[in-house]
RNA sequence: GGCCCCAUCGUCUAGCGGUCCAGGACAUUUGGUUCUCAUCCAAAAAAUCAAGGGUUCGAAUCCCUUUGGGGUCACCA
């Protein structure tokens, strides 16, 4: 297999967005199993939509993830530079190059021109689109206004009754009709270039092989086909993968789905799990399999397996991954693994006493989600609980749970503090007084916890201490004669 | 609206002319284990393969039409 070379291409306008991380991930893997190189380039052409942040929350995304690049991003290499706006003068020049081959021209309309323009097309029922005003222009004119400085844009010169097709490594055959695009603006009123000839001449000089990106370029590529005809270059192979969307089926979208990188990280998801679930959106494995980490990944992906429909980006599945992946790693790293993540994760205080946490972690490992269910899984283990009169007395009425807190806390008081001597002290309770198990138990874990979704009663217990224990017991027997009362 | 892309369970998908009255995973429901929750293990329900026409001995798979959805039509990428 000859190697191939691919890239993202990001522009840093924002967050590290999931869909650069997807991707990244099909750009890697189609690279590397080939033996290639995948590289990162910036595109900030724009400076309307530049923030300055932004680039490095990029980095920290990807690495988060685990996904390496080869070339670009903070690493250079040899076709440096990687940042769009560091290679003006490489564009000026090529865009000379396709003035004096004539595939493009000089354009002096104005922003206000050409929107007055096509209102009135759209007010005659038209087509909004430019109406070639500068494209057969008198050269001497043109001289005349470059002369004079006047502001002005580089167009391409688009050739009319042609069809442009190509076979697109997803897709199969697409084409257009020439005739229905634009004449594009190559070099912006500002000097700098337009994405479309940026993106042209830097995959052509990163020598891309593959360019592998989402389906909205599709009706952008027949402009890019022009570009390499103009400048004699062959262009690469062309994949579009589908979009992700939302609920709605519309393009994934910040307002309607939490679509940043960083946010999952700091919602404590697992790298590994999040991989594992981006991985399987639009495309499967060929063996059918669910759980795989991103090596494999990158050695089975392939462009043939890639879905033409834009799946939906449901994270169902993520919470269920991430809950396995918890479980998995605690089975392969034990529990201080993730302990580690939990502090590394900012989810426990650093200074939260180890010894509680060895004791906790096992108690909650098969029940935590996320990272960041701890505090809400954990809570009653050290901070003060008021148990609801309501969830006491659910399957029991007053006199009887009055009755069995009473009687539990003093046999509780007088047996040393271990898990066999409280389990066998409540269960001897519970059969010679004849109390239903269910209802006892619950009540017990209620007035220990203050929930009736927690982890076994017994280890629980024996956790929060025996003081504490006995406090809280005392508590909600204050409790239900204050409700009482009432 | 023009152009382009797409269409299998709620969701992610398998399927690339017969082995599919459509398989798996998540979610859902039920049962088992159990002190609750969760885990784990079983099982169920869930897609007239968007619809209608063809082609074929035979179609989810090929073709056409319709419908639906999406993308794109900027001096944004």
């Amino acid at each position: 297999m000859t190697k191939k070379r691919t890239r993202i291409a990001p522009s840093p306008t924002g967050i590290a967005h999931i869909g650069t991380a997807w991707q990244a991930i099909f750009n890697l893997g189609i690279a590397r199993q080939s033996g290639g190189q995948f590289l990162i380039r910036i595109e900030d052409t724009d400076r309307s939509r530049f923030v300055p942040e932004a680039e490095s929350l990029i980095y920290e995304g990807l690495k988060w993830l685990g996904i390496d690049y080869d070339e670009g991003g903070i690493k250079g290499g040899p076709f440096a530079p990687y940042h769009q706006s560091d290679r003006l003068d490489i564009y000026h020049k090529y865009a000379q190059q396709l003035l004096e081959s004539g595939w493009a021209y000089y354009c002096f309309a104005t922003k206000q021109e050409l929107e007055q323009m096509r209102k009135d097309q759209v007010a005659r029922g038209e087509l909004p689109r430019y109406d070639g005003r500068w494209r057969d222009a008198d050269p001497a004119e043109v001289q005349k206004r470059l002369d004079e400085g006047q502001p002005h844009v580089i167009r391409l010169k688009v050739p009319h009754g042609r069809t442009i097709s190509w076979e697109d490594q997803i897709r199969g055959h697409v084409e257009f009709q020439s005739d229905l695009i634009d004449d594009q603006v190559l070099i912006k009123g500002d000097g700098f270039p337009t994405y479309h000839l940026a993106v042209v001449i830097d995959d052509h000089l990163m020598e891309i092989s593959d360019v592998l990106r989402g389906e909205e370029w599709i009706s952008s590529t027949p402009k890019h086909l022009l570009l390499y005809e103009a400048f004699g270059w062959e262009p690469p192979r062309f994949a579009h993968m589908p979009l992700i969307r939302n609920r709605d089926k519309s393009k994934i979208s910040k307002r309607k789905n939490d679509v940043s990188i960083l946010s999952y990280r700091d919602k404590g998801y697992l790298p590994e799990a999040v991989i594992n679930f981006i991985a399987l959106l639009g495309w499967s494995h060929p063996e059918g399999k669910e759980i795989f980490d991103l090596d494999e990944f990158i050695k089975v992906v392939s462009l043939d397996r890639v879905q033409k429909t834009g799946p939906i980006f449901d994270t169902d599945k993520l919470d269920w991954y991430n809950g396995y992946y918890l479980r998995k790693m605690v089975e392969e790293k034990g529990l201080p693994e993730l302990g580690k993540r939990l502090v590394a994760g900012g989810f426990v205080a650093p200074d939260f006493p180890l010894e509680k946490m060895e004791q906790i972690l096992p108690l909650i490992y098969e029940r935590i989600v996320k990272l960041s269910d701890f505090a809400e899984l954990t809570d009653f283990f050290w901070k003060d609980i008021v148990p609801e009169a309501r969830l006491l007395l659910k399957k029991g009425d007053l006199e009887l749970v009055q009755g069995q807190l009473q009687i539990t806390k003093g046999f509780l008081e007088t047996i040393p503090w271990e898990l066999a001597k409280i389990e066998d002290t409540i269960r001897t309770l519970c059969e010679t007084k004849s109390y239903k198990k269910s209802q006892y138990f619950m009540m017990l874990r209620v007035a220990v916890t203050g929930k009736t979704a927690t982890p076994p009663l017994f280890e629980t217990m024996q956790v929060i201490g025996k003081d504490q224990v006995l406090a809280r017991l005392e508590h909600a027997i204050k409790i239900l004669k204050e409700a009482d009362a009432t």
